[in-house]
DNA sequence: TCTTAATATGTGAAATTTAACATATGTGTA
DNA sequence: TACACATATGTTAAATTTCACATATTAAGA
């Protein structure tokens, strides 16, 4: 995992804040992402995509959903560095988490 | 400190080897860092001029040199996302932290 | 098999970032 | 004051990234 290559898909704001929910939360799919960010589909979609690429996240389908998580196969320097950010950065995020965790709990959810 | 800013200003390999370079000799200046590095002054200066305005380095002139170090105020998990990244990529950047010792340890430098 | 839902991707335009060259600023010294 | 050296910045072109819309793919269910 080339740093540069790391932080440049840290470095843009639809990536991170998938990145620092999903670290949050283990796991999300793509329609939940969608709901908490309020992101169109093709957007954020193509986010995670790079993200996967990338070897950051690891996606797996269930049915119809696609679900990502940190993959784990992630150097732990990385990892640590996203645990880090997650851990210090409330502000930034916390709308969307506490959106995200409501539509994982909520039996009216896509997925 | 919005860590999506914070993780643009690492996005890019001259920043992120000058942020590096810094992270594990204290401080260096701009003559050092673009030998160390093998970059021309203008591109050199800017993209420090760029970490600096973010936050991320503390400048200090002394006579005809400006020597850089990470500012004493960055938030604590932003150092520890550098000292994180400094500590275990050794390859991306070994080859110029050995230039650039050489050179702070040389008499015939610049500075 | 047809339809619908969820997700992914092709593509060109718009926005942003980086580079390259010239020039300006600040400092020490003759 | 004049000059040389180190560093910073103005400016425009090139490169890269992001967006937006259309369309493709995959799976479940009628």
């Amino acid at each position: 995992m080339n740093p540069c290559t790391f932080f440049k898909c840290l470095a843009d704001d639809t990536r991170l804040k998938s990145l620092l929910l999903i670290a949050k939360t283990e796991e999300a799919c793509v329609c939940d992402l969608m709901e908490a960010l309020q992101l169109d589909q093709p957007k954020t979609s193509r986010h995670l995509a790079q993200l996967r690429k990338c070897g950051i996240l690891l996606d797996e389908r269930r049915g119809k959903w696609v679900f990502y998580k940190l993959h784990p196969e992630l150097p732990q320097w990385a990892q640590d560095v996203i645990i880090n950010a997650a851990e210090h950065n409330d502000d930034y995020f916390s709308a969307a988490l506490h959106q995200l965790i409501a539509s994982q709990s909520s039996s009216i959810s896509c997925c």
